[in-house]
RNA sequence: GGCACUGUGGCGGAGUGGUUACGCAGCGGUCUGCAAAACCGCGUACACCGGUUCAAUUCCGGUCGGUGCCUCCA
């Protein structure tokens, strides 16, 4: 397995730390719908999951959910968004919050995503949390304003590498005010107080005064109690390298001394029709957005799979519609392959070259050229269902003994130029939902949609 | 302003120092009772300028363009 590593901008040999590949990813803060954006993400990381298992390793797996202290700005300011989203609905943060890891899963199934070992919501890591504070502040790396517990990144010497920040610059550049508590513009909050008459409804006591937890310190939590640093890789989106991620990174510094991760994979964004997903844009889809315009979660998922991770994408109809053509082409093939078969020796190696160019920093792409070219067996398409988790197989189940009885009357009647039982009996299999082809070597036949 | 990514045929999208994936769409053909499909073939693309080289889309330098992040975001 061959992987491009953000810390070295370089694709590297992956080399695992132990028996088990331990692996997290940033969840979703729970408070809106998910758009196809956030779920491209998802679909990445379940790429590199089943390509590690195909290669046989085993793998534990961590995703978090953010239910709590993700504020509106990642500068500490604003409001937190589970409490923003419990306003505009009317509903408490803990029924926001339920709703939405829901509704989040909801797609993560319809996209037959791989179930994280742990799913592993914040809120239930607040003593951890607690004590992850504590602890920096016993090694010297915070400190305390009037807003709460805040990391003073002067004291981590690598801040900057990760992102290849330029600190000075940053503070130059930067668009908003930063509070004159702070001491350094970089530095975050670990911990927020909530003042007195303030509304938060998740709040806990530490220090003698209520508040809850910063947005960054969950994640360096969650990995500790779950999977013990330094884990193997850590995903996420391009956007969380700067700050996010470089927080986790200075945190666990900050704890432990240990390194978090040795891999780091960030997937670019996917826009759509050329700008990038936004709300002013009008332009947000849903996963049921694409379900009501008569496109399968399948035709998604495999549009995606056709780029890569690290690229960025446009998100047409157009070019959705074309996935979906190739992925019915394939479920196409498999019927195909159900009733007329394909000579195992001729797709020998079609498998292994299909994992090889997935097992090539998850070149998905290259590996669809591989089964567009190449013969595929059922124990083909099989492994590829394994790998891609599109569920062709299972979408194109073989067809029943009757339907293939009438096949062959069929058959027997065009031999004798009968064309009218011919058709009737064609009538009758499309009633049953196959549709019948006649080919240059016989018929062929497809599931109707 | 800083950091990073990126520029491939109609649309997507891999990849490579020389034999130029793949899909979708399109075109031509074969086959065909009808219908539909299947099969075969076709495009001669790599932003521009310069350099290195026997040879560059692929390496180096520059120019121009696009995008993202630095502010919520996968």
């Amino acid at each position: 397995m061959k992987l491009y590593n953000t810390p070295t901008r370089k694709v590297e040999d992956f080399k695992p730390t132990g028996d088990t590949i331990k692996i997290y990813t940033c969840g979703p803060t729970v408070y809106n719908h998910p758009h196809i954006g956030n779920y491209a993400s998802y679909i990445y990381w379940d790429l590199l999951i089943r390509a590690l298992k195909a290669e046989g390793y085993k793998v534990k797996r961590v995703l978090n959910l953010t239910d709590v202290g993700h504020l509106v700005s990642d500068a500490d300011e604003g409001e937190d968004k589970l409490e923003k989203g419990a306003a505009r609905e009317g509903k408490t943060v803990w029924e926001i919050a339920e709703f939405y890891i829901n509704d989040f899963f909801d797609g993560f199934h319809k996209l037959n995503l791989t179930e994280p070992d742990v799913v592993a919501r914040a809120t239930d890591y607040i003593e951890q949390i607690k004590a992850a504070v504590t602890k920096m502040t016993e090694n010297g790396f915070t400190y305390e304003t009037e807003d709460g517990v805040y990391f003073d990144t002067s004291k981590f010497a690598g801040y900057a590498d990760f992102a290849h920040l330029d600190l000075e610059n940053l503070k130059a550049g930067a668009r908003v005010e930063f509070s004159d508590e702070k001491r350094n513009v970089s530095d975050f909050a670990v911990w927020k107080f909530i003042k007195p008459g303030e509304k938060h409804a998740m709040r806990w006591d530490y220090l003698g005064r209520p508040g809850y937890p910063g947005w960054h310190i969950e994640c360096s939590t969650i990995i500790d109690t779950e999977l013990g640093e330094p884990i193997d890789i850590h995903t996420g989106g391009i956007d969380h390298i700067p700050i996010h991620h470089t927080n986790e990174i200075a945190q666990t510094y900050a704890i432990s001394g240990r390194t978090l991760a040795n891999y780091w994979l960030h997937c670019d964004f996917i826009m759509i029709d050329g700008q990038k997903i936004s709300k002013s844009l009008g332009n947000v889809y849903t996963l049921d957005d694409l379900i009501e315009r008569g496109f399968d979660p399948m035709d998604f998922r495999l549009w995606i799979l056709q780029g890569h991770f690290r690229g960025e994408r446009n998100f047409t109809f157009d070019d959705l519609s074309a996935a979906k053509n190739r992925r019915l082409a394939w479920r196409n093939r498999v019927a195909s392959t159900r009733w007329q078969g394909v000579d195992e020796g001729d797709s020998k190696y079609t498998a292994s070259q299909i994992l090889a160019s997935v097992s090539d920093n998850l070149n998905s792409a290259a590996a669809c050229a591989v089964i567009d070219s190449q013969p595929m067996s059922l124990s083909d398409w099989e492994f590829l269902d394994n790998l891609f988790g599109l569920n062709l197989l299972g979408a194109t189940p073989d067809i029943t003994d009757e339907q293939k009885a009438l096949l062959a009357d069929r058959a027997a009647a065009r031999a004798n130029k009968d064309w009218a039982t011919s058709d009737e009996l064609r009538a009758k299999l499309e009633a049953s939902g196959i549709t019948v082809k006649d080919t240059a070597t016989g018929q062929i036949w497809q599931y109707l949609n």
